[in-house]
DNA sequence: GTAATAGTGTCTATGAGACACTATTGG
DNA sequence: CCAATAGTGTCTCATAGACACTATTAC
């Protein structure tokens, strides 16, 4: 075991959310070297007592202050080149968050300040540009086949708000009432609150919440 | 740097194959503590100098003699639980292979033996069973919406051979006019090489090799 | 009433699933 | 000729995509 090199291991979170009507990443000005005051995906090193996935969901606790029964969380790739940070070997274990768009970033730890930018995104240290890439590419492929669209939502959405999700995810136009019925009919995609909502004007709108299917039978298609 | 806890960083393959209509994990014998003489995935330290997919690709190359111009390698998942190494702190980043079935293993390094085992495997070192698990759930949903099970094919092969494929990885029974149809009318799955071949008795079956198609349009749909 | 938003119904085209026969080889 | 395997054609059903109107609210 010794004769092989010592890796320090991290996480960095793709975190993202709409707002907007466009797609934002939450990303921190880095408060120390390297690329110092360089804008960066929010990460940290793995403690002794943690396991990967906990470390990813406590460096989301510190971002966001949620608590995370919204949103959804999974480990996206990892990333070890030799040389992709200049202290040493350092490998990191990338994670994708989806949000809803409540949260507010918290400054803390090294990051100098916290903040949502909409994409695409300025030039980010480290590989951090590739690994959001990577994110983002994720995330549009998931919204085909798994109801995870609804992890960008609040607890409580309307059809109209989960349209505007893959809209603004997938930079495409969908039909309101194919979309709708397609919504609906899928099952165990959403269900009913059966209360209703009504914007400034208009007909009021029926709420809904996340179903209880994993994966979209059939999936929901792109665009061609 | 130096407050955080030191890793050690391994790559272990899930290396998958189809013979005999069943699907095969390649697996060796530990020759070392813990777990000596238990089966394990193969793989190891990643290197000073070796990016991850560098070493996935060496232990590849150590495991099986391929260059690999044939098969697929990808980056599966990593694993990283405080406990899952007695040894220590020990982050594996997973890998999967999906091989043809030439390949002869060769044992070499900690491992005492190799060997392709048909699957269900017995029990395994580490956390190995669980990163098998996931491997053979990945490879089963890449096959819907990627040509991958070429990969499980010669560089030249029948339809029947790839409905082969499909069917053993899926452990499901496929119509085979269907297949013939869905298989070259798909752009870019596969493309005919011109030539036949004859088996034992029966019409001689056309050759193809894989098309240039990265996804496919529509998807492979696994039966209900 | 008017503007604004939500929600529904129909027609068509494409692809999947079920299914039976013809084609080409070795023996 | 027979056995074995490859390959094709048709019908039906489910679903996606295009498209226009009705419903319910605030003002």
């Amino acid at each position: 075991m010794s004769e092989y090199p010592v890796f320090s291991v991290t996480v960095d979170l793709v975190m993202l959310t709409v707002r907007s009507d466009r797609l934002h990443v939450l990303l921190v000005r880095r408060g120390v070297a390297p690329y110092l005051d360089g804008w960066a995906l929010p990460g940290g090193f793995v403690r002794p007592d943690e396991d990967l996935d906990g470390a990813a969901a406590r460096e989301l606790r510190e971002e966001t202050g949620l608590t995370a029964p919204l949103g959804h969380l999974e480990q996206l790739a990892s990333y070890g080149a030799p040389d992709r940070d200049p202290r040493g070997r350092v490998v990191t274990v990338a994670y994708l968050a989806l949000l809803p768009d409540q949260p507010v970033p918290v400054a803390g730890g090294d990051a100098a300040s916290a903040a949502w930018l909409a994409l695409p995104a300025p030039e980010l240290a480290f590989d951090h540009g590739r690994i959001l890439a990577d994110g983002v590419e994720r995330a549009r492929a998931k919204l085909e086949y798994t109801p995870l669209a609804t992890a960008f939502c609040p607890a409580e959405f309307t059809v109209t708000e989960l349209r505007e999700v893959y809209q603004t995810v997938w930079d495409a136009h969908l039909d309101p009432r194919n979309f709708h019925r397609k919504v609906t009919t899928t099952p165990g995609f959403v269900e009913p609150v059966g209360r209703s909502v009504t914007a400034d004007r208009g007909r009021p709108a029926q709420l809904f919440r996340r179903g209880s299917a994993q994966l979209l039978h059939p999936p929901m298609l792109r665009p061609a």
